[in-house]
DNA sequence: AGCATATAATTCGCATCTCGAACAAATTCC
DNA sequence: GGAATTTGTTCGAGATGCGAATTATATGCT
């Protein structure tokens, strides 16, 4: 049971009934599309006067669509209801270090076009940019009517400044992005952490999270990011910083992190990580890195390594090998101490999960007897495009969540 | 935005708006007794007609009482309304391996009435010796109403089933303590873990969390327990056993812990941690214990070595010190990983805060970079006993929490 | 073809709730 | 004693869900 925040609550009024059972109707169909209006009352419980109530108003505003009929083995033939997905279209953008993607969905977080860019290592310059090209991109689809931006960055976002804290990856710091986007979109903007758009895209989109309420989203690239989903909702704590589970130490005695201290799991787990293992292990084995040189760059990127790996390269494999013992390790004090009903990893290195999750299941059950282990670990397709349905969803959510009530 | 649970939702009827508002103006007496319906139209937001309505089914269910006139420079003077203490009382148990205590309080979580027996190491005599206590004590105040008994218990509870998974100080494993003691008194028994019965007493009882939705409790005694609330609810996790942060390994080389893994957190930080230290020291300083022996057993309580470092003996204050140092660096885990608004420590050791706040401050400092901690690190008086207050919030959440809805 | 049966969807009177204006009650100041 | 002010209640209007009755539509048996 919640507590009542005294300091800002929502009284009900007569209207609140409506919007509730209206969200909850919504959701349903978006979830279970093609649905009757008898579904719908036996599905909620709601009697099927007030369902078509309740329909008749989503129709009139566009959200909800009549279908084709349903077939039964007697009685009056069902018509089905589903989401009108073109009512509206969601721009989501997704900036990595690598380069920016701007994608326009529709609301099943279906892609309708997306185009990508580098990303301007100067903020100030990224913007300016990033704003120039959603203006175009919005204009290309001027038929869509566009209910907002959603935009994820690696990096902490204040939840109440929608500031961006600190982006260590961009070498950014306290930097307003929503501001100047809503001003050249005159949309509205979201903005949120890379992790916490992928948890939230894993709970919104994935039929694997359904009925779940506390799952964690453990991105792996550069560094380790984690979105925390707790009690159905997006644990942001105070100034929403919270899921910097990267930067907790795994071993005092650990190489330096950049954040200042020593052994931080994405110092030990992340792919930055990797490489660095790779090419030291290359070193300390006596070849010289200038006649080993097969990559464009001194040293390889984290998909060498992965396709190394692949190919069978036993230092690659056991650099794979150790990053996922790390992993596992940095799991098990996610399970330990919140217990998610999953967690779902996302990141290049979910490409050889055969190769890692032995050695994930192998740690986890060493260090939390087995028996206890209730949490699901699953990884995340990275062509579904987590980052991107993430910010999308952060969208979706006014229209398709629970009302804040009480 | 939270995601509705579309396997578990409740949709709003016509009452569903009353039984809200009810609960905001109830709360509202509650924090703020006393006060008048026009007071409460003006914090609520509500009309003073609703609230006059709201209020006459308070009074008529005994909630709450009308009370003396307040005084205004002039006008009518307002009616003051207050909670009705007696309309019920609460059962809370507290049970430790030391001993276990059964109160009773009203609905302000003032005790009216306690008692404390010791803890049979067996859980079915255990049990037999609750229910018959229960019992008798429930006779001796059959003069009030009993709303329900709240159970705290060190060990893990699952959510759903309500047993006890495990009891490590207590030696007890899959016990089902609610349903004998339901048979018993023939009440609502609700059970929890003891770190997360002292989060909701913080959240429930103490003002220091006023519009604070994202704390932890952390309790420092034989191990270490964290009870975390996310979002204004306690977090529980698949199967309910969130917050074993205290057997997260904070040195993978450290000391084996009965958990079987090595260098656990309340291998170093708990009080069994302290007296384990603070015999090494002893020993290896060259002092045989036999000419040493100052103590009842062979080894010091914790409260010896309180006691000892008030009095300023240097292996004593030495040991809380190292204590303090490694309370800090699990406090930074948390903050790193869920960035609380508060963290209130619970356990003997807050006896010496003086001593170790600057210490675990300075931890903090070090490895969150200053700037990035808005966490607040507050004691809690253990003489308010937030393991028994925790435990009748338990109850209380019932009638003054948020209702399900969506 | 006609009727019974079954299922879907709508209609309508009723109860509940909040709102907001009007009104009654209580108190101070001039 | 009257004006001003604040508290608290009353009452009609509007919104909502409920549930029974009604209408619409389909299948299958005789």
């Amino acid at each position: 049971m919640r507590k009542i925040d005294l300091t800002s609550f929502n009284i009900a009024t007569s209207d609140t009934v409506r919007n509730i059972n209206r969200r909850i109707i919504l959701d349903l169909i978006r979830t279970r599309q093609p649905v009757s209006r008898a579904d719908l009352a036996r599905i909620s419980g709601l009697q099927r006067s007030t369902i078509s109530l309740i329909t008749e108003q989503l129709l009139t505003e566009q959200w909800i669509m009549q279908g084709a009929l349903g077939h039964l083995p007697r009685g009056r033939k069902p018509r089905f209801l589903h989401l009108n997905v073109e009512r509206a279209g969601i721009i989501g953008v997704n900036v990595r270090p690598s380069g920016t993607t701007i994608a326009l969905a529709n609301l099943n977080a279906q892609f309708l076009a997306h185009e990508s860019f580098p990303t301007d290592a100067n903020a100030d310059v990224f913007i300016r940019d990033l704003s120039e090209r959603l203006r175009a991109f919005i204009k290309l689809h001027r038929q869509i009517y566009i209910e907002g931006v959603g935009v994820s960055i690696p990096g902490r976002v204040d939840s109440i400044s929608k500031r961006i804290v600190f982006a260590p990856n961009l070498g950014w710091r306290d930097v307003d992005l929503q501001t100047p986007l809503e001003r050249a979109t005159n949309l509205l903007v979201e903005i949120e952490n890379a992790a916490n758009a992928c948890a939230l895209a894993e709970i919104w989109f994935d039929k694997r999270s359904d009925g779940i309420q506390d799952l964690i989203a453990v991105t792996v690239s550069e560094g380790i990011g984690t979105g925390i989903i707790a009690n159905g909702q997006l644990l942001r704590g105070a100034n929403g910083i919270a899921g910097e589970f990267g930067h907790v130490s795994i071993d005092e005695s650990g190489p330096l992190c950049n954040c200042g201290n020593r052994g931080c799991w994405e110092v030990f787990a992340s792919n930055t990580a990797a490489i660095n293992e790779y090419v030291n292990a290359a070193a300390s084995n006596g070849n010289s890195r200038r006649q080993n040189n097969q990559f464009e760059s001194d040293k390889p990127s984290f998909d060498d390594i992965l396709h190394l790996s692949e190919q069978g390269d036993a230092r690659a494999i056991a650099t794979i090998e150790r990053m996922a013992n790390y992993l596992g390790i940095g799991l098990s004090m996610l399970i330990s101490g919140m217990s998610p009903s999953m967690i779902v990893v996302i990141g290049e290195v979910t490409r050889v999960w055969k190769r890692i999750e032995p050695i994930i299941k192998k740690v986890l059950n060493a260090r939390l007897q087995g028996s206890l282990m209730v949490t699901r670990i699953i990884p995340a397709e990275d062509s579904l495009q987590p980052r991107l349905r993430g910010s999308m969803a952060l969208i979706l959510q006014n229209h398709f969540g629970a009302p804040l009530i009480a």
